[in-house]
RNA sequence: GCGCCUGUAGCUCAAAUGGAUAGAGCAAUUGCCUUCUAAGCAAUAGGUUGGCCGUUCGAUUCGGCCCAGGCGCACCA
């Protein structure tokens, strides 16, 4: 695996600014951006505009003598056959123009080594856990959970993809408050179904799966003391079965019973206790979170003598350590962001740096149907499921609606639009990109040549096109930074754009058989693109629609 | 009251880490199928980026104060 171009660049530019003695004026990293029109080139600094200051000289004057060392430097480098040009434009930016050549060769090696030639290797095989849904088993999964379901495995799958060694993980909340809960909701509704009179208490399981359980329940004669474990574990294969239809497997199912069983909760307490991080008071046990930069500290052991939900998952977030994670994302729902200083403090309590706990907060989604909002409350069991959103738009749409907002905005799910086939709908935008090269490839009668001469590709789409198919692993590693998989669908509707609109414009079978070796070169090419981003979407691609 | 998210075209959203003339889709108007899929493309129109102040060569992006919406602030999970 090669060093990509921008770093290459990047290196250029960080040799001529130690020449200058200026590296260290620079207090952030250094990156190009991609100018937004191409009329700027194809990369772009903005170093000199930065240094502006340090040095006290115009921007411009500093990007002329800079352009100056990188020139030379780039003249001992294998750099020099690729960079056409560097220019000074607008206020002050360094910007870098690439030969044509260097586009024809990335997209020979796309051609040749297919999706593999896309990875790249930033994880260095760190293990790296990532933890979503963790929804309890007391109900269905909602598009809360689906939202989750769909970003965080679309992430795994990027991660993965950029080298890291993934695990997902579904932490099962199997034991405490809300399973004793669910089982004296099934309590009651079994009185019912025997025509008993009872008093359904606001606060239980309201929906109406708890009567089918309850039937279950009877039928297998379950004893009364068993009936939470028994409808978890029956809500539970309803769970399993929701994510399986939605294309999300986990690696490990986490159960908090299991912890409780084992010996890791009190040793965390000991470890705690012993760097003088425990400490009680009102007759239950504190853990002194406000010494890490939480607002107040925590019971973790209640004066009745039973855990907070925290305790067992100081336990189980030093487990995840313990077990050679390096890096552990959590996906969770809105409502728990007061929770992430207090978890951060225990992390940092036990000796483990805070930042290598990512916690990504997945904001709510609005179902929409018919123009209008649809109210939901978990309480009262009336909410949308994520059954019902397969069931009414299938997996391909769900998984990119839930994903094609920045995860940290609320998004508006609109079920008529995800419904439609028509051209509102941008998971059948890019499909249909896909299909149609699929169609063309179909119907070419010179077979697709892996040899074949790309520097005929000289019209300015089929070079755009070039371009964006080279921006993926800028994108990919946006992803990372953000750890948000949104900015590869915005991706996959620019790339599928660039490829409609060099469609229109120019011909793939044409007369000369070379050009026609070329275009069907380039069009293979982003069939590729597109197909491994809609894989670590986990949307399906089609080859006829 | 405190914390988090959000406010950009009529609607849904882009513009990662501050950058060059703020861009798409839908809706409206108008063109393009005897040629590889019209689920496509092109064009017109649409903006005080909620408001005020500040930092900066430069602010949709950062800071402060407001306004509006959503969600949290347990010895619940």
């Amino acid at each position: 695996m090669k060093e990509n171009i921008q770093d290459q660049i990047i290196g250029l530019v960080k040799e001529a600014l130690k020449e200058t003695g200026q590296a260290s004026s620079l207090t952030e990293e250094l990156y190009l951006d991609i100018p937004g029109a191409s009329r700027f080139g194809d990369f772009s600094t903005n170093v000199a505009l930065r240094l502006s200051k340090a040095l006290n000289k115009p921007p411009r004057e500093i990007a002329v003598d800079l352009i100056g060392r990188i020139n030379k430097q780039a003249e001992k480098s294998p750099l020099k056959n690729y960079i056409k040009e560097i220019k000074v434009e607008g206020a002050g930016f360094i910007n870098f123009y690439l030969e044509p050549k260097y586009l024809y060769q990335e997209l020979e090696v796309i051609l040749k080594k297919e999706k593999e030639a896309l990875r790249l290797d930033l994880g260095k095989n760190e293990p790296v856990l990532i933890e979503f849904v963790s929804a309890n088993p007391t109900g269905a999964l909602s598009v809360a959970h689906a939202r989750q379901a769909a970003v965080g495995d679309a992430l795994a799958n990027i991660l993965s993809f950029l080298g890291f060694k993934v695990s997902r993980e579904y932490y099962l909340n199997d034991e405490g408050n809300q399973i004793n809960i669910l089982g004296k909701s099934v309590e009651l509704r079994m009185k019912e179904n025997s025509a008993e009179k009872t008093d359904f208490p606001e606060n239980y399981y309201q929906g109406e799966y708890i009567y089918d359980i309850a039937k279950k329940a009877k039928e297998k004669k379950i004893k009364t003391e068993d009936l939470g474990d028994f409808a978890a574990k029956f809500i539970l294969d309803i769970i399993k079965k929701e994510l399986d239809d939605f294309g999300v497997r986990f690696d490990c199912w986490y159960s908090q019973k299991g912890l409780g069983k084992s010996d890791k909760i009190p040793k965390a307490f000991e470890l705690l206790k012993k760097k003088g991080f425990l400490y009680e008071q009102e007759g239950a046990l504190w853990f002194k979170s406000s010494a890490f930069g939480d607002d107040k500290d925590r019971v973790v052991l209640k004066s009745d003598g039973t855990y907070t939900y925290l305790a067992p998952d100081i336990a189980y977030h030093d487990d995840k350590y313990k077990r050679g994670f390096k890096w552990l994302i959590n996906l969770w729902g809105p409502d728990h962001h007061g929770y992430i200083s207090r978890l951060k403090a225990s992390v940092a309590a036990l000796g483990r740096d805070p930042a290598s706990l990512s916690i990504v907060i997945v904001q709510l989604a609005t179902i929409f149907r018919d123009g209008l909002p649809i109210q939901m409350s978990t309480r009262r069991g009336e909410y949308i499921t994520l059954r019902e959103v397969l069931d009414e738009v299938g997996r391909d749409a769900a998984r990119f609606f839930f994903i094609m907002r920045r995860t940290s905005s609320h998004l508006d799910f609109d079920l008529d639009v995800a419904k439609a086939q028509t051209s509102e709908n941008p998971v059948y935008y890019v499909q249909y990109a896909h299909a149609r090269i699929c169609s063309i490839l179909r119907s070419a009668t010179v077979k697709l040549n892996k040899n074949a001469d790309l520097a005929l590709l000289k019209e300015k789409e089929e070079l755009d096109l070039i371009k964006k198919i080279l921006q993926f692993s800028y994108i990919l590693n946006a992803c990372l930074k953000t750890q948000d998989p949104y900015m590869l669908t915005v991706y996959l509707q620019e790339l599928s754009e660039t490829f409609h609109k060099f469609y229109d414009l120019h011909r793939v079978l044409t007369d000369d058989a070379n050009l026609t070796q070329a275009r069907l070169g380039l069009i293979e090419g982003t069939r590729i693109l597109i197909a491994t981003g809609l894989d670590l979407l986990g949307v399906s691609t089609p080859e006829k629609m």
